[in-house]
DNA sequence: CTTGGAATGTCAACAACACTGACATATTAT
DNA sequence: ATAATATGTCAGTGTTGTTGACATTCCAAG
């Protein structure tokens, strides 16, 4: 692995970066990713969901009460996309769909009690793996890690990753 | 951004890690695979092709004369999968099929020109992105970047990443 | 109060991309 | 000769995304 022999260098304050440096960044980011999702995957087989459900899950969980129309935008999918899956999940008894009081045409999303079940048990899994790697690349690692990512988004994208993640804990 | 402020603490050399940094980096790795994937995307829209195809044609440009079976490994999909995308590259004239000389039963791919036309603009596209996100993080947050990723990857993966990388470059 | 627009839900059709299972064909290895 | 390997293909299925169209409900502005 050749700790910290090789690492970028400085040009004039500009990192330079050759074509071979990129290239391992993305191919890290795709086999990265599978390692990302396969944990939940198998959880969500057993009960025949998807990654869909998953996000679904886990936006809600997150922000407990917030709209679909928000949720679309998180989510960057089509209504007709989501409501597919919110459909399943709300028939199963793992989400509530709550007519606005103040507006009455948005409907506000929240997990059951077994929603939140599922959703912890997911989120674990995640968790497990993400808590394995952040322990064995060490704090330094963890914060680059975040660092780069956030550069990695679309500005839409990071608006609402910052409002979820109130953009200060590292 | 709180810059190194509340970066994560040692306790006994081990990282306290919290639920909301863990879940911090959930949906860091989620919204940035959005930015990761989108300018390549936007130009597979154009050609009617998809993610799949430029995964095929990427790891065919690195490894140039691969077999069949060791693309799928890498990919992770199953040959029928494989095939689909694999049939429509060759009919278009991106990729060759060759049989092996030593072993006839192989199949060795390669990208024809046109092939790596294709393959060079979607590369550049998220290799532009990669770059500026790299930029903007600075060469200690790459290698944590790297770091974190190679951390989180399955291990029958990350041997196909280090085959592919060489493992040293960062 | 009527009208326009916003938020939501739903129907239908379609495409990409993954899966399983079964089967065929060379070719190599035993 | 037989078994195993590498590849290709057919058929069917499921998840998740897309468009387009249309209905309902409700808020807000004229």
């Amino acid at each position: 692995m050749a700790q910290g022999q090789n690492r970028s260098e400085h040009t004039h304050g500009l990192l330079f970066l050759t074509d071979e440096q990129l290239r391992k960044g993305i191919e890290a980011m795709f086999f990265a990713y599978r390692g990302f999702t396969a944990d939940p995957d198998r959880i969500l087989a057993e009960k025949s969901y998807g990654r869909a459900h998953h996000r679904a899950l886990h936006f809600i969980q997150r922000s407990p009460g917030t709209t679909v129309n928000n949720l679309l935008s998180t989510l960057g999918v089509t209504k007709q996309s989501l409501n597919r899956v919110l459909r399943t999940l709300i028939d199963d008894g793992l989400v509530l769909n709550a007519v606005g009081t103040k507006d009455k045409r948005e409907r506000h999303l929240s997990l059951t009690d077994a929603g939140r079940e599922l959703e912890q048990a997911l989120s674990n899994a995640q968790r497990d793996r993400m808590r394995t790697a952040y322990r064995q690349a060490g704090a330094e690692a963890v914060y680059g890690f975040c660092t780069v990512l956030e550069a990695m988004m679309d500005p839409e994208l990071k608006k609402h990753y910052d409002q979820l993640t109130g953009g200060d804990i590292v």
